[in-house]
DNA sequence: ATTTGCATGTAATCTGTTACATGATTCA
DNA sequence: TGAATCATGTAACAGATTACATGCAAAT
């Protein structure tokens, strides 16, 4: 499905930038819904220079390290908005080992289980006021038409996903409880 | 980290089972957080015979048609335990498709930006009247220590991130039209 | 000087998907 | 007798992780 190439596109469109700005973006802005490490990250920059989807310009940091700054050909662009707009069917549910866990959890004795998702809790607990936190950034919501203003959106999001789960353990603990 | 392994195990530690069989419980109990192939389970099965976690018999469907019917071995039992009992830090967020394409949004008209999540949309409040459903199957709550108790849990589960993904995408609706 | 961060790559391995391949059984 | 389901496998490919490998730059 070529989605990291698109994620890739997608961040070069908002910005020329380096493979190793890329990882940064998705260790920051991506975090919440894609992961890549860099080496995954070099080899499609190449794989997408050569398709001819983007292009590169090599920049001097200091005296002699070199850095490539790729940028978007017009190709390349429509590519990605080919991909962005055409509404695709839902993804399969994405997997998660922890709910995985808690459907084999009555194997374990109450007191390991309700460890067990205590722990899971307090991380959640932990992620939701890091995320709040970051939601304070924003002053006020950004224009639409903005890469402010879907990052809000996707933040919003994760936020809404981390009171979820949070509602769901509380839920689960007390059921096992009772 | 062997996931697959895990689940299987799980899962023949329920009830001894053949890959058939196993191959329609991923599509069922465990398709809200979990997914495998029977291209991926009959080369796993195969392995953990080997690894002595599980083993098997032949059993005749008709006349000829053999099916191997795995149970776990108490080595098995044991390494599934220590698997279930052992608490994670938790997992790097599962990545998600469509919040990547939400990030990029901004780039789309405003048509096709509602478009885009007001089919998202759809699909969800299908899926979630279809969890509504299942859940109408349980008319009390199981009990603790039941596998029956786990599924109700998860389907809890299930439901809480559809209801969550549905409040989310009306709220980026809203923020969208405003 | 030493550590942290900038910067780019490859190799080996693991995990997962799609397609290929075969044949028996059951029900309409 | 034909279609759907039961039943088991392999091969090729795609996607992702961990480890290996190197070297410059900036700050302490």
């Amino acid at each position: 499905m070529r989605t990291l190439k698109y994620a890739i596109l997608g961040l070069i469109n908002q910005k020329s930038m380096s493979g190793y700005e890329l990882t940064q973006q998705f260790e920051s802005a991506l975090c919440e819904f894609w992961t890549a490490n860099h080496s995954q990250i070099y080899p499609e920059l190449k794989k997408l220079t050569e398709e001819g989807a983007v292009e590169y310009e090599i920049a001097i940091s200091g005296n002699v390290l070199e850095k490539k700054v790729y940028s978007i050909t017009e190709q390349g662009r429509e590519d990605f908005m080919g991909w962005l707009a055409k509404d695709e069917p839902m993804e399969p549910t994405p997997k998660e080992i922890f709910r995985l866990r808690v459907f084999f959890s009555n194997r374990l004795e109450a007191k390991k289980r309700e460890i067990l998702m205590e722990n899971q809790l307090l991380q959640h607990q932990r992620r939701l006021r890091h995320l709040k936190n970051n939601q304070t950034k924003f002053k006020v919501i950004p224009d639409k038409q903005t890469d402010e203003f879907s990052d809000y959106l996707v933040l919003m999001g994760a936020i809404m996903r981390e009171e979820m789960m949070i509602a769901w353990l509380e839920q689960c603990i007390k059921l096992c409880e009772s």
